[in-house]
DNA sequence: TAGTGCCT
DNA sequence: ACAC
């Protein structure tokens, strides 16, 4: 386990390989009932690089008109979120630290040619609730700043398996995913990197 | 500005 | 890494 500076926790390789596959096992079944689709900027629509759908009672979403914001169901078939799995809410208890259980997870699937730029996450209620990240997949070039978006950032690499626990002062910190590298993880047959983000949005 | 480009 |  490494703190970084910021305060931001990386635990490599802190799940293992059949935890790894069960995992993906999970997220095929939500993916069926909960189609992956393509956010779109606030204000422009223009689309990004990555795909998203969630799990748990809310969902992280955004598009053209209506901005990043949290919603009970998916924008494309307008059904409820498929149920946030045991493991996931397991895991949450382990690392959280936190005494109410997530609300959403964010599924990200990234190709081998997606990205995505330095952010905040901050559209949440409950910013005392940490959030936590799970990589699955091919590695990626993480990159970490500051509360502002003009501090200095530092990059470290994420392997699948790897969790980063964004809690306390690294909360607030700005974090990005500069590229992915493509043939690093035998573990989805079809390449990309799959990134599991728990939140609790609700205070 | 949860993005794009590298003759930056 | 940085500017836009």
């Amino acid at each position: 386990m490494a703190t970084l500076a910021n305060g931001i926790r990386h635990l490599p390789g802190y799940l293992d390989r059949p935890a790894q596959e069960h995992l993906v096992e999970l997220i095929r079944d939500i993916v069926a009932e909960a189609p992956l689709y393509t956010p779109e900027m606030p204000g422009t629509g223009k689309p990004m690089s990555v795909r998203m759908t969630n799990c748990g009672p809310l969902g992280w979403v955004t598009d053209k008109q209506q901005g990043y914001r949290y919603q009970s169901y998916h924008p494309a078939t307008k059904k409820p979120w498929p149920a946030m799995p045991q493991e996931l809410l397991d895991l949450w208890e382990t690392l959280g630290g936190y005494s109410k259980p997530p609300e959403a997870c964010l599924i990200n699937f990234y190709s081998d040619d997606a990205k995505m730029g330095l952010h905040q996450d901050r559209d949440e209620n409950d910013l005392a609730a940490p959030v936590l990240s799970v990589s699955l997949g091919n590695s990626c070039l993480f990159r970490v700043g500051g509360l502002s978006r003009k501090d200095p950032t530092g990059s470290f690499r994420l392997s699948s398996g790897d969790v980063v626990v964004l809690g306390g002062e690294g909360r607030l910190a700005f974090h990005g995913v500069d590229r992915i590298y493509p043939g690093t993880s035998t573990l989805l047959k079809n390449g990309g990197r799959i990134n599991l983000t728990l939140r609790r949005v609700n205070s």
